[in-house]
DNA sequence: CTTGTATTTCGCAATCATGTTAATTAACTT
DNA sequence: AAGTTAATTAACATGATTGCGAAATACAAG
């Protein structure tokens, strides 16, 4: 699956994350996500492209002004490898597998 | 969070996902961890490194092999990110807005 | 102690990621 | 039309990532 790759080199990046996190608040402007960062406008810009490839966010143009807001859709399948994956990582198969042995015996 | 960083980063290359859906299935040595893969053996040690740097697996050394395994609680602390945001993304709290606004009439 | 097996580290090349400043495009305002 | 605002693209520097083959380390076995 080539979009998990996208879409976990998106979420590698603190600054994406809180850009991410600033869009679960609602949806917001290129200037109004900027704003907290302490970095250029070409720098933001290029983040928004990067969580925007990775299908994490879209965005709307309204006049001049870029309106940017959460993709729920491509955030449901960046976590669908998690959480197919979370029955083993949290014991429940070994659990699982400890209750069949004792049944068998 | 600093982790976060390490831990979806490892998640972003394909061959270490599948590192992980391998030890999903139990723990292994470096040998059996890199025999599907076309890569070399260097490659793969720096794989594993990069996931035991993330956290996402643990190795212990019996003789002369090294025997990886997930971590649970890595691999637990790299989705608590998503999971936090996940009744956003899944709409959740849009509902439940819509649901007291409903109520406030 | 010499050889074989498992794995890592070294040195190198190619590609990718992130940031910068300067220039550009697009739309609004007067 | 000229100027302002919003945002992107261009050009560049720098550091990280990924791969390789060769060499090194660690342990096992004869």
């Amino acid at each position: 699956m080539k979009s998990l790759d996208t879409a976990y080199a998106a979420l590698a990046d603190p600054t994406r994350r809180a850009i991410l996190a600033r869009l679960a608040l609602g949806e917001a402007s290129v200037r109004q996500i900027a704003e907290p960062f302490p970095i250029s406008a070409p720098a933001i810009s290029r983040h928004l492209k990067v969580l925007e490839g990775a299908a994490l966010i879209g965005r709307r143009k309204q006049g001049q002004t870029h309106i940017l807001s959460l993709n729920p859709a491509g955030l449901k399948s960046a976590q669908e490898w998690l959480d197919y994956y979370r029955a083993f990582w949290t014991g429940a198969f070994d659990r699982l597998d400890a209750h069949l042995k004792k049944d068998s015996q």
